[in-house]
DNA sequence: TCTGGGGTCCTAGGACCC
DNA sequence: TCTGGGGTCCTAGGACCC
C-alpha cells in the first residue's frame, strides 16, 4: 500500500461547461444547468461566472435567479453528459486499468505502476488534461497524491483548471489551512459538532487526540476521522469490474402536492414499486427485505422494514407487500410529501434457463436486424439503447451509483 | 434551509439465546 | 426470579455522498 501514485480528475462546472461549450452564447456568462420544467427546479450545476455572484449548486433556480437575474438556467439533458462522461473514462483507461468513476464527473485513477511508462506522473495527468480539453473544450482540475484523500484534497486546492500535487510531507503545511468540511465524510452535522469541539480545520482534526474523537462519534467514524486528519487513507482504488454487487434498490418520490388521498397515494406507491421491480430484473437481483419510507408534509415521517422470507423481484408483488406494511401503521390525518420503496438483502440471479433463452431471443432479434438491414439499408433498425441512454429525464444531483451501472456495461 | 433522488454505512436499543 | 454477562440479529433513524 506504500508509495501509491493516485489522480483525481474532477471535471469544473461540469453539466454547466457543456453548455457553454456546445451553445457559444453561454460562453463567460452566468448559466445554471437545471432539469424539468415549472416546479421546484433545482440547479444541478452552475457555471463559474454564475458561482462567482453567489449562485450555489442545490439552489432552487427562482432562488438563484433572484440573487443574480441575468442568470441563464438552461434545461440539462443527462444522455449527453453521460456520453462525454464515458468517452472520458475511455482516455483513463488508456493509462491504467485501475480507474474508479466516483461520480459522473469525477474518477480516481490509480498509476502508480504505469504512471513511468507515460514519462512521469506530472507528464501523465498533463496528457488527460489536453486529451479532454482537445476533445471536449472542458476544464479539468487533476490532484496528484499518495492516496486517494490527498489527491482529492490536493484538487479542491486548485480549481478550476489546476494540476497539483499534495504529498505527506506538505500535510502539516497544508492542512492547517483546510477546513474540516472539505474532507469527503464531513457534512454538515458533522461540521458542527467538530466546531464546538474546536476542530475546525483538517490540522485541528489531526492534532486532536484519536481517542477522544472515538468517544465521541463510536470507533468507525471516529478512527476515519483521525486518520483523515492525518492524511492517511488505504482505500484501493475500486474499478468498476470488482465493485461489490448492489446492496439495496429502490425509488422515491416528492408528490407535486401533499395529499391524503389515500387513491392516489396507492396509485404513486405502485408506480414505485413497478419501477424498482423493473430495475431488479433488469440488474438480475431479487431482494427479501422491503423497506417503505413516508414523510409528511410538516417534514417528519417515518420508515418501516420488514423480512419478507422469500426473495421478490415482481413489481406488483412488492407493492402488496409495501402495502400491508403501510396497513399496519396508523398515522391518521397526515398528508404525505414523499413516499418510497426500497428492497434490500438482495441475490443475484443466477438463473441459467432463462440466460439460455435470453440468448436465444438475442439471437433471433439480431438474426431479424439483419434481414432487415441487408433489405433496407444499414441501421434502418437498431437497438432502442443506441438511440437512447436510459436514465430518468430529469437531471438532478446524478447518483454516482446509478450512473456507475450505466458506465460500466 | 430542506430544494430532490439514488445509494451506503453506522449506531443505539431491543429481543432473544445461552 | 432478574441474577450476570456475552453474542447475534433485527429495526429505525441519522449522516453522508454526488
Amino acid at each position: 500500500m506504500s508509495n501509491r501514485t493516485i489522480l483525481h480528475v474532477d471535471m469544473n462546472a461540469f453539466f454547466a461547461a457543456v453548455e457553454q461549450a456546445a451553445n457559444p452564447v453561454l460562453k463567460g456568462k452566468p448559466i445554471a444547468v437545471g432539469g424539468g420544467i415549472g416546479k421546484a427546479t433545482v440547479v444541478a450545476a452552475c457555471s463559474y461566472e454564475a458561482k462567482a455572484l453567489g449562485v450555489k449548486n442545490g439552489m432552487s433556480a427562482w432562488e438563484a435567479k433572484k440573487l443574480c437575474p441575468t442568470l441563464q438556467v438552461v434545461i440539462g439533458d443527462m444522455s449527453k453528459y453521460i456520453y462525454i462522461s464515458k468517452e472520458m473514462v475511455e482516455i483513463f483507461n488508456d493509462y491504467t486499468d485501475l480507474v474508479e468513476v466516483f461520480s459522473i464527473d469525477e474518477a480516481f485513477l490509480d498509476v502508480t505502476l504505469t504512471h513511468e511508462r507515460f514519462g512521469g506522473r506530472i507528464k501523465l495527468a498533463v496528457d488527460i488534461k489536453k486529451r479532454i480539453f482537445d476533445r471536449f473544450k472542458l476544464t479539468c482540475t487533476v490532484g496528484i497524491g499518495p492516496n486517494k484523500l490527498l489527491a482529492k484534497l490536493a484538487g479542491e486546492l486548485r480549481k478550476p483548471d489546476g494540476l497539483i500535487v499534495l504529498e505527506h510531507e506538505d500535510v502539516p503545511k497544508v492542512f492547517g489551512s483546510i477546513p474540516v468540511r472539505e474532507l469527503c465524510g464531513v457534512g454538515a452535522k458533522l461540521e458542527e459538532y467538530l466546531g464546538e469541539m474546536g476542530v475546525k480545520t483538517c490540522g485541528d482534526l489531526g492534532r486532536y487526540p484519536a481517542w477522544k474523537l472515538v468517544k465521541r462519534f463510536g470507533p468507525a467514524l471516529g478512527e476515519h476521522l483521525h486518520n483523515m486528519g492525518q492524511g492517511k487513507d488505504n482505500s484501493p482504488v475500486m474499478p468498476c469490474y470488482r465493485e461489490p454487487d448492489a446492496k439495496s434498490m429502490g425509488h422515491g418520490y416528492t408528490l407535486p402536492r401533499n395529499t391524503k388521498n389515500w387513491d392516489e397515494i396507492k396509485s404513486y406507491l405502485l408506480q414505485l414499486c413497478e419501477q424498482t421491480g423493473r430495475r431488479l430484473r433488469r440488474h438480475g437481483y431479487r431482494g427479501k427485505v422491503l423497506s417503505v419510507y413516508i414523510r409528511f408534509g410538516d417534514f417528519g415521517g417515518f420508515s418501516r422494514q420488514k423480512d419478507i422470507v422469500d426473495f421478490i423481484d415482481d413489481g406488483y408483488e412488492i407493492y402488496e407487500r409495501a402495502l400491508k406494511i403501510l396497513d399496519e401503521m396508523d398515522w391518521t390525518g397526515k398528508s404525505v410529501r414523499f413516499i418510497g420503496v426500497s428492497l434490500s438483502s438482495l441475490i443475484k440471479d443466477i438463473d441459467q434457463v432463462s440466460l439460455i433463452e435470453k440468448e436465444e431471443t438475442n439471437k433471433k432479434v439480431l438474426k431479424a436486424m439483419d434481414e432487415i438491414n441487408d433489405k433496407f439499408g444499414e441501421a434502418t433498425v437498431t437497438r432502442a439503447s443506441l438511440l437512447k441512454t436510459e436514465l430518468h429525464e430529469k437531471v438532478g444531483m446524478v447518483s454516482p451509483r446509478v450512473y456507475k451501472k450505466q458506465v460500466s456495461f
